[in-house]
DNA sequence: CTTGAAATCACATGGGA
DNA sequence: TCCCATGTGATTTCAAG
């Protein structure tokens, strides 16, 4: 399950996590290979799933999204089939989802507009996964999605 | 605090959150601009810290950090005054912060390679910050990072 | 915001260790 | 298999209106 990544295609990695729009060039530079050698690695990376995709971070409190919260859920039914992410997935402001051990059985990291956003989220969530929620509010941010530890 | 984003904006802010990678002849489709407008745009944005930056998101199993978990921050001492983010910045295996409301002060979202690795960690948080710990490990991460909610 | 032009880059192909 | 060199078209970036 997973070979231990190669030196070279760590970097590439590395550097992709730190600046997702390195052009190939800088990154051929970085790691001393050709333009084209990196291409290929950085397709292959891609194929094998190493790298899921890029994206742009965005500040919350300036896309209208001020309001991030922890949400812990506890199954109503213990019995039931556990398909809760299936249940959730519909549901956009839900950003991840953790399957955790303790107490809870997931929790999510939600961003809203509002307190009111918020109270409509967590009844959604409620009703589609029938779940009780535990809340926890993000009172700020000092920071977020650094840099993985390669 | 931050003037409501304009619809063009936050369409090319929402393009670049789902794809990072996105080229601004694309985004320039799109939105239904130029190409030059776009460029400008985006700059702006980013100068804007409305991006704050671009990202390759990774598989943590096969980089080598298969262990996550969440870890709430209690500090030892009440009246000490609070830079606990200061304090922990440099430990590179927290990926997030966040300053939370609720029985404990802040949690970490954290990556590290092995059980003794969140040993480790647990450790140098503890000295480093002066807090007590109360770990929650995920188990599996459904879904993680979506595109924002815009 | 647009046009436009120069510099730079992406990416496919073919060939060599 | 992995790498490199090269060519062509696409893209980025900047200046000017």
């Amino acid at each position: 399950m997973s070979v231990p990544l190669e030196p070279t295609d760590q970097a590439i990695a590395r550097e992709l996590n730190a600046n997702g729009r390195t052009s190939f060039t800088d990154l051929a530079e970085r790691v001393g290979l050709s333009v084209s050698a990196v291409h290929q690695r950085v397709r292959r990376l891609e194929q094998r799933g190493v790298i899921k995709g890029y994206t742009a971070r965005l500040d919350g409190e300036q896309i209208g999204l001020p309001l991030t919260a922890l949400i812990s859920l506890t199954p109503n039914d213990p019995a039931a089939p556990d398909d809760y992410p299936q249940r959730l997935e519909h549901i956009r402001e839900i950003e991840s989802c953790y399957s955790v051990a303790g107490d809870e059985s997931y929790v999510l990291l939600v961003r809203v507009p509002s307190p009111a956003g918020l109270e409509d989220l967590l009844r959604r969530i409620r009703e589609s996964a029938k779940v009780s929620t535990r809340t926890t509010v993000v009172l700020s941010t000092p920071f977020e999605g650094r840099p993985a530890a390669l």
